[in-house]
DNA sequence: AAAATATTTTAGTCGTACCTAAATTAATTA
DNA sequence: TAATTAATTTAGGTACGACTAAAATATTTT
C-alpha cells in the first residue's frame, strides 16, 4: 500500500496538502492548493482526481479534499526528507537561514531510504530543521510542540523562540541584527497599545519589535 | 549561452553522448545511445533533433551526432556533480562502493551552483571519485590519466590501482576478498598463456586473476 | 552489383502535467 | 428568495518524452 511510486508532482501536491490540513484534519479547497503551488485550478482539479484515484486524499466534488491515512504518511516522509536536507545545508555546507528551503525542495525527491536514514545518522538524528519545524523519524512520528505568538505571553513571562515562520532574506537580516534565533530567551516587557508593537527583552537588553515581526516568531513557554 | 536550462532527460542524453564520444572527439552512434540509455532509437532520434537545435550536438542525418563545445562544458558540470556526490555518498554516508552510482544518478540533477560549489569544498576539492574516474573542477578542468591494463605490464613491473571499470556488487565483493582498492600496489609476476589470466603480487601475497577480472582494473604505471 | 541485413528516421500514439475558456455548483449579497 | 459573485469542474489543447510500426538509408554479404 505504501509502496506506491509517486511523481515529483505527486509528491508537492500531496505535502501541500497535509501543509493545508492541519495534521490532516481539516478539509483542503482546490483553490488553496492552487494558491501554494502556484498551478491553475483546473490543473489542480486534475490531480486530485488521480491522487483519489490512489486512496492518498479523499475528494467530495465541489466541497473539497481530505488527506487519507496513507497520505499522511507518505507526506511526513517527503516532509522529513526536507527538512533533513535543510539541517544538511545549513550546518554542513554552511548555507544561509533563508537558502536552504528552495534547494531542499528538489533533494526531497530524491528516493533512497538508503541515503535518507544515512543522512539522519550523519546528522545525529535531528529533531528540528533550521526554522524549528519538528523532523519525523523514519516512521513518520513527530513531535507536535505547542507554539505561541510572543504576544501571547503576559507582561513578565519567559519563552524560547522556537519557530521562524517568514523565510525571506530581509527577515532573516532582521533577525540576526536583533541577534534572535531558535533557542533564544524572550521576556515579554511591554505591549504597547498604540500600534500593537511589543517590548521584549533578549540578549540582556530590551527590544521593541512591531506586530508583524512578533506573529512571525513563535515559542513555546518556559 | 551556458545558461539555458535543461530536463533531467536532456541531461542525461547529454552525459551518455559526452561518455560514449571519447572526450568529445568520436561520431556517437543513435543505436549506441539506444542502448546505454536503454530508450528505443525513434525516441533517441526525437532527442538528438532537440539537442541539435540547442546546438549542443551536431546531427548528420544517418551519420551521427558530434558533442559540441558547449555540449562538452555542460556534460562536464553533470559529471562534476555525479562525481561529488558520488565522493559524498561513500565518505560521509557510509554507502558501499557499487551503493553509489544510482542515488548519485539522480542527484546530478539537482540544480544548484551554491550547493555543488559548497559541497565541493565540503568534501576538500576531491580530484577523483571512488570508481578512481577524475572530478572536472569548477571550470570544467579534468585530469585525463593515462590509464593502462594490468596485463599492459610487463613482468616485474610495478602499477597503483587507479579506476574500477565494473560496478557490480558481485565484483566488489571479489575486490574486497583481494583487498584490491584504488591506490593498492600491484606486481605483475607472470602471464598465464593457457586461459589468458594473470599472477600478480598484492599485499605481500600472489595471485592469479582472470582476464575479465584484469581487464577491470585499470592501473597507471609507477 | 544485387540482395540481404542493420541502422536510422518518420509517422502516428500515449500518459503526464500543465494551460485557457466555458459550464456547473456553491456561497454571498441585495 | 432571486441575483450576483466566487469556487470548482469539464472540455479541449499543448509540450515533453516515451512507445510501436513502417519507411528510408547505409552496410555487409553473397
Ligand atoms: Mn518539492
Ligand atoms: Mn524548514
Ligand atoms: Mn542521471
Ligand atoms: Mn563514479
Amino acid at each position: 500500500m505504501t509502496n506506491l511510486i509517486l511523481s515529483k508532482s505527486e509528491e508537492n501536491y500531496l505535502k501541500s496538502i497535509y501543509n493545508l490540513s492541519d495534521s490532516g484534519s481539516k478539509l483542503v479547497t482546490t483553490n488553496s492548493i492552487s494558491k501554494i503551488l502556484n498551478i491553475e485550478p483546473a490543473s489542480v482539479t486534475d490531480m486530485i482526481k488521480k491522487l483519489s484515484k490512489k486512496n492518498l486524499i479523499y475528494h467530495q466534488k465541489y466541497k473539497g479534499s481530505k488527506i487519507s491515512k496513507n497520505g499522511i504518511k507518505i507526506a511526513l516522509q517527503i516532509i522529513r526528507k526536507h527538512r533533513l536536507w535543510e539541517v544538511f545545508l545549513y550546518e554542513k555546507l554552511n548555507f544561509k537561514w533563508d537558502e536552504i528551503h528552495e534547494v531542499a525542495e528538489e533533494l526531497e525527491h530524491v528516493s533512497s531510504d538508503q541515503l535518507i536514514d544515512n543522512l539522519d545518522k550523519y546528522l545525529k538524528y535531528p529533531k528540528i530543521d533550521p526554522h524549528g519545524d519538528p523532523i519525523p523519524n523514519k516512521l513518520g512520528e513527530i513531535d507536535f510542540v505547542d507554539k505561541i505568538s510572543i504576544s501571547d505571553l503576559n507582561i513578565g513571562q519567559k519563552g524560547i523562540v522556537s519557530r521562524i515562520i517568514n523565510e525571506d532574506e530581509e527577515f532573516f537580516n532582521l533577525l540576526n541584527k536583533l541577534k534572535i534565533e531558535i533557542g533564544t530567551e524572550i521576556k515579554l516587557i511591554d505591549k504597547i497599545e498604540y500600534d500593537s508593537s511589543i517590548e521584549i527583552f533578549i540578549n540582556n537588553r530590551s527590544v521593541i519589535i512591531s506586530k508583524v515581526v512578533a506573529e512571525n516568531i513563535k515559542i513555546t513557554k518556559v
